[in-house]
DNA sequence: GTCTATACTGAGATAGAC
DNA sequence: GTCTATCTCAGTATAGAC
């Protein structure tokens, strides 16, 4: 293995298990057996060692994403996919992902709890999301922008705290066992998106 | 004002503008013309200024949440109230809270989108919280435990995101003015959730 | 082109004088 | 209660060996 993918298999590890902030250059370099400055020499900055982490399973995401929605677009032709179809197509290859690749979807969990999900998703999954956008409107047509754009910045915070995991309340509140099994976590946040997507608009009337 | 206000009301104010990592203690005493080491004889580190900056803050909206919550109970006695309005005694009073004093709405805002979220709820508004699960579970008795559980976590991401307002599609593929109003955002937030908690429970076959 | 050794800057935290 | 000085650790930058 070279000195590259060593310090790149080793930040994937350790920041999937400690998160990107806790993870330092010098912890990884450690572990990787290789210099400190062979992480700038390769990589330029801390953030874009994690760049090229994340870019390549990004990019297979953002073509099963891709794949998925088409199809479905074709299977409903003429008429737009149901709510249903387009968040099924957003979120069955991240389940996919998380059964062949537990690691990485911790990564992006962490990463997202973080706060880091604005960069990350403007540098790794920005044109497919924005084709999600673009179906939504289409299934959605009688939703005004702003209403939309709300439920859409509903979806991606409930989507990203879902997938974060770290929940304050399960860990002190609630039982433990809330959501184990990820494939039915995300098919429960397909449920409950869709319902909420279909309200009809707010009423602009106060209270 | 004392040495220990001038460093609250400083550091409230920068960390708002700036969020919680991106401001220095150098800065904050800088700004507030005092020694660095007040900071740690008053308050013995970073995150335990925050906790200071926000605990009585935190105070007034847990304690307007109890006497809404408990309000509306008493209105729909001997039933349980409708989740609209749940969730109406629980943002209420951040909507109130937004309008006297903007700076702090931004500053949580702000600590959210940086993964303090989990540790800053568990500090603050842990036991007020635990109150509104308690009335959901009242209203929603036919939802199995675990299906409330992750819609009790998809909300509480919609919510820290949509408070958050840093949304990452809104900076760069939607129109910026998506969601100017603080409280139209936050009823249509409502609405939205409330489309989710009716929704019927997931059924469990795979697919 | 690759990598090593070392140094620089700024962060939070701490000890001890006053 | 306050301040000076210092400690440790972080990410980053550079010089130069191979």
């Amino acid at each position: 293995m070279s000195t590259k993918e060593k310090i790149v298999a080793t930040a994937e590890r350790l920041i999937a298990e400690q998160g990107f902030a806790a993870t330092s250059l010098r912890q990884i370099i450690a572990e990787a057996d290789v210099n400190l400055a062979a992480v700038h020499y390769h990589f330029g900055s801390k953030q874009e060692l994690l760049d090229e982490v994340i870019a390549p399973k990004a990019a297979v995401v953002n073509e099963q994403r891709s794949l998925l929605l088409q199809r479905y677009e074709k299977e409903a032709a003429p008429r737009p996919p149901s709510v249903e179809k387009i968040l099924t197509a957003f979120f069955e290859p991240v389940i996919d992902m998380a059964a062949q690749n537990p690691q990485f979807v911790r990564l992006m969990g962490r990463v997202f709890a973080e706060g880091m999900m604005p960069v990350v998703v403007g540098k790794h999954f920005q044109p497919t999301v924005a084709r999600f956008i673009q179906a939504l409107r289409r299934t959605f047509p009688e939703l005004p922008e702003p209403e939309l754009f709300s439920r859409l910045q509903f979806m991606i915070g409930a989507m990203a705290h879902a997938i974060t995991g770290a929940d304050p309340l399960a860990s002190q509140v609630l039982p433990k066992d809330g959501n184990r099994d990820f494939a039915l976590m995300i098919r429960r946040l397909v449920v409950f998106l869709s319902a909420g997507f279909r309200a009809p608009a707010t009423k602009e009337a106060k209270k």
